[in-house]
DNA sequence: AAGGCGGGGAC
DNA sequence: GTCCCAGCCTT
């Protein structure tokens, strides 16, 4: 591809379409699972669960979303427990709600088909401009553009757009070239070949030998590919410590599980108890056990994009069956492995930790009076 | 316009 | 350890 001939002036297009698709016809990728058959219904599962999500991650949750709610009609009718349950550790667990009331909103305003109209789509909940332009293309063969991560990153240095992406007049500027570019004929092809150009060639470091574009690549001619897109400015992010109480019952080795908020960190997931501190998990265990000592646990370090936080975790043993803690809608008593929706991922491995049904003799410590 | 929202893989 | 990813929503 690499003739010694330096292009004399800015290709088209049409040219760089059609390089980008002639790669992608001998190097891209056709056998993803939502590929086969890429209906709308299935663009629209996998374009939600890659949103921040990397292909691999996403495939073994997609083949399972699939089974479980293969259209439109069961997925609306299913409880939003299950949906969190099968989105159990993909996090952004928003998606997961915003994707169950979207079904709802296309069985009932849609007739239960996946919208092919780009207003229609965006103002389903979850649904914003570069995942209709995906849904549109990929699934229903419209001629519509997309920009994701990779596509930026791709189109950034190709066209020698400057400045973090996520600026708004950055991301004007790339929609812009995006728009331009993107070819009425073999729409989806083109938009498939962008996204596998940023996920296989066009990458952190890009491997520009491979690249159907790179002769006439601004970052690559001038020498700049590490600093095009520019990169998220450094911020220092806070600390924050919590306390988490297992509360664990002797007999069977259920714990109590509390539904979270449906909205902020974790919302409508299920979870432990948390507390501030000590003082305030003693006070609530001793209006209803009494005094009991918890055992301190290993602590669990959980990573967010925006803070880091440390779980303390505090276990209770409890000899027998105690009805100070009721169990309610949102709260109940739960093997690890049978929660009734889904665990944070830090959550579900200190739950798994704790294995099966232990011998209160064979634990450390805590035998705690009951009632 | 800025910040909230998970988790894991690549380095 | 740090960085960043098939973004969107709320404020």
């Amino acid at each position: 591809m690499n003739d010694d001939a330096e292009p004399s002036a800015v290709p088209s297009s049409a040219d760089f379409a059609r390089r980008v698709l002639e790669w992608y016809d001998r190097q891209g990728r056709h056998d993803l699972p939502w590929q086969c058959p890429a209906t709308p219904y299935r663009v629209w599962i996998s374009e939600i669960m890659l949103q921040q999500t990397r292909v691999e991650t996403v495939r073994g949750y997609f083949d399972r979303f699939m089974q479980r709610f293969p259209d439109v009609a069961t997925l609306a009718a299913a409880d939003i427990d299950e949906v969190l349950g099968l989105w159990s550790g993909l996090g952004y667990y928003a998606r997961a709600r915003n994707l169950h009331h979207a079904a709802r909103c296309i069985a009932t305003d849609h007739g239960g088909e996946v919208p092919d109209d780009p207003h229609a789509l965006t103002a389903l909940p979850g649904i914003g401009r570069s995942t209709a332009g995906a849904i549109l293309s990929l699934g229903h063969g419209r001629h519509h553009a997309i920009l994701d991560g990779n596509v930026k990153r791709v189109l950034a240095r190709h066209a020698g757009i400057e400045g973090w992406p996520v600026r708004a007049p950055v991301q004007r500027a790339l929609w812009a070239v995006a728009e331009e570019r993107t070819p009425a004929e073999r729409t989806a092809a083109y938009n498939q070949a962008m996204m596998d150009l940023g996920a296989m060639v066009c990458l952190r470091r890009p491997i520009c030998d491979a690249c159907p574009v790179s002769t006439d690549c601004s970052a690559r001619r001038a020498g700049r590919t590490a600093d095009i897109p520019a990169p998220k400015p450094k911020r220092e992010i806070p600390r924050r410590e919590t306390i988490a109480l297992v509360i664990q019952r002797s007999e069977d080795g259920a714990i109590l599980l509390e539904r979270r908020p449906p909205s902020g960190i974790w919302g409508g997931l299920w979870s432990l108890p948390e507390f501030a501190d000590d003082a305030e998990l003693n006070a609530w265990l001793a209006t209803r056990l009494g005094e009991v000592e918890p055992e301190p646990l290993a602590p669990v370090e959980h990573a967010f994009t925006h803070f880091r936080l440390c779980i303390h975790p505090r276990r209770v043993l409890l000899a027998g069956i105690i009805d100070g803690a009721r169990e309610g809608a949102d709260t109940g008593w739960y093997l690890p492995e049978d929660a009734p929706g889904g665990l944070p991922a830090p959550i579900r491995r200190l739950a798994d930790r704790l294995g099966g049904s232990p011998h209160t003799a064979d634990l450390p410590g805590i035998n705690p009076q009951v009632g």
